[in-house]
RNA sequence: GUGGAUGUAGCUCAGUUGGCAGAGCGCCAGGUUGUGGCCCUGGGUGUCGCGGGUUCGAGCCCCGUCAUCCACCCCA
């Protein structure tokens, strides 16, 4: 049970029943709904160029830094596992992969970020995200944002909590950093260790240092926004009206900091207060990224697979397993019966039947309480005297009483709803 | 990468100041010579995660190591 050659490596999962069933529901509802917002599916390769994660995310973040798994291939180049799904998908798309200006697209699958595990943090982990190029649209980026929530309300999620803020574009950096370097100028001594560290190379991190000290000296900077031009601080009231417009509850949080280099304009995190330390149940942004030469622009979000079904599971929210289960089982009282037996479950399932027999030649008792476990609806029994007489006993498994019948009509009684 | 906690049966876990390794559930068989669930009876050698050390004696104490969980950090 503890013996290391046979766990899966650190941070990574075997899944199965029951939980992979909320798994399952999940995926199915994503589909369902991201086609009726039009956007299609697209599998980029899980092993991408290094190269191209440090283009996209940024040399200085620390999912570049210190996350990436990294490993050569055959011909000596340096890959990467990919630790998100957009650099990608822009890879893609920048290849000449969309005819379409304006594609939206959709991903799920796993991602990789080798990091200490924890509660809602794996090494191997799943996402379900979606972009939306295009050019910079506060329409745009409400209507994704839409979309992440309608998704989350469609995969049973409650009670989870959106805050939103803005990056601005690329040109309000410098004033940005000078006005959070002016706010804190004086005052550097009161901030942890990192955030003097963070001062100087990132500064607009310092706002969601989680410290105490830090906290209370960056709630008395002004917002972010308050730095930016007046074309990003436009931008961002009017995502905030549609929103609005939408009834979709949501906070300006003006300490809320992505992480990747690519985001501009608006960005959001939705947390859920069932998940721990761990609780950004998803988030995203609008970004922009050089590519081959060429520029692409779009809004995407990612939901967090772990987390989104830690949540559900935390809210009590069950798949529904009797869509799993036989509705009938085949017993074979004597050994004899097996071939004819085999070859009538084989034509119950080509008709649409779901069924299940024991085929390692138990007792009958065994069988039976095989079919009691697996949750038959049904048994169907034969032995000897049976197949003399050419008929099938079948048995209703929860009233226990049992009919005798000839093929035809017991097909036809299995067929029935 | 840093810190804290935890590794005992298939699963969940007891195991006293170091002194014969246990319970519940599950599983298998029987009670029912061709019938599941409920009930009764029977079925446990399990590298006490692994490797050292201390001791007459270690599941328990010490060191190391591996793994898991939680938190920092970061993010989905």
């Amino acid at each position: 049970m503890s013996d290391a050659e046979l766990q899966p490596p650190p941070g990574m999962a075997d899944l199965c029943a029951p939980e992979i069933f909320l798994w399952q529901r999940v995926e199915e509802v994503a589909r369902q709904l991201l086609v009726r917002y039009g956007f299609l599916e697209v599998r980029t390769p899980l092993l991408e160029r290094a190269s191209l994660f440090v283009r996209a995310i940024g040399e200085a973040t620390d999912v570049v830094q210190k996350e990436m798994y990294l490993l050569q291939d055959r011909g000596g180049r340096e890959m990467a596992l990919r630790p998100e799904g957009t650099a990608g998908v822009m890879r893609w798309v920048a290849s000449g992969g969309s005819d379409r200006a304006e594609a939206r697209l959709y991903y799920m699958g796993p991602m990789f970020r080798a990091e200490r595990p924890q509660a809602g943090r794996r090494r191997q982990f799943h996402q379900i995200g979606v972009e939306a190029l295009g050019p910079a649209s506060p329409a745009a980026d409400a209507e994704c944002i839409a979309l992440q929530v309608h998704l989350l309300q469609a995969a049973g999620l409650e009670g989870f909590a959106l805050r939103i803020n803005t990056r601005g574009v690329p040109a309000d950096g410098p004033s940005v950093v000078a006005g959070i370097r002016t706010g804190l100028g004086g005052r550097s001594d009161a901030l942890c260790e990192d955030c003097r560290r963070r001062l100087a190379v990132n500064p607009l991190r310092v706002l969601d240092c989680k410290v105490p000290q830090c906290r209370a000296v960056a709630d008395t900077l002004p917002p972010v926004t308050e730095f930016m031009g007046e074309g990003s601080r436009r931008y961002f009231d009017e995502v905030l009206r549609l929103l609005h417009l939408l009834d979709i509850p949501v906070a300006h949080d003006p300490r809320l900091v992505r992480g990747l280099d690519y985001y501009v304009h608006t960005i959001w995190e939705i947390t859920h207060p069932a998940l721990g330390a761990q609780d950004a149940v998803a988030g995203g942004g609008r970004y922009r990224m050089q590519l081959g030469g060429r520029e692409l622009e779009g809004v995407g979000f990612a939901i967090g697979l772990e987390r989104l079904v830690l949540a559900l599971q935390k809210y009590g929210v069950r798949p529904d397993e009797s869509a799993v289960r036989p509705r009938v089982w085949i017993v074979a009282a004597d050994a004899a019966q097996m071939g004819d037996l085999l070859v009538l479950l084989q034509a119950l399932r080509r008709r649409g039947v779901a069924a299940g027999m024991d085929l390692a030649g138990r007792s009958l008792k065994a069988q039976m309480r095989a079919a009691n476990r697996a949750g038959a609806a049904w048994a169907v029994i034969r032995g000897a005297a049976e197949a003399e007489k050419g008929v099938f006993i079948l048995k209703n498994m929860s009233t226990g009483t049992q009919e005798v019948m000839d093929l035809a009509e017991l097909v036809q009684r299995l067929i029935e709803p």
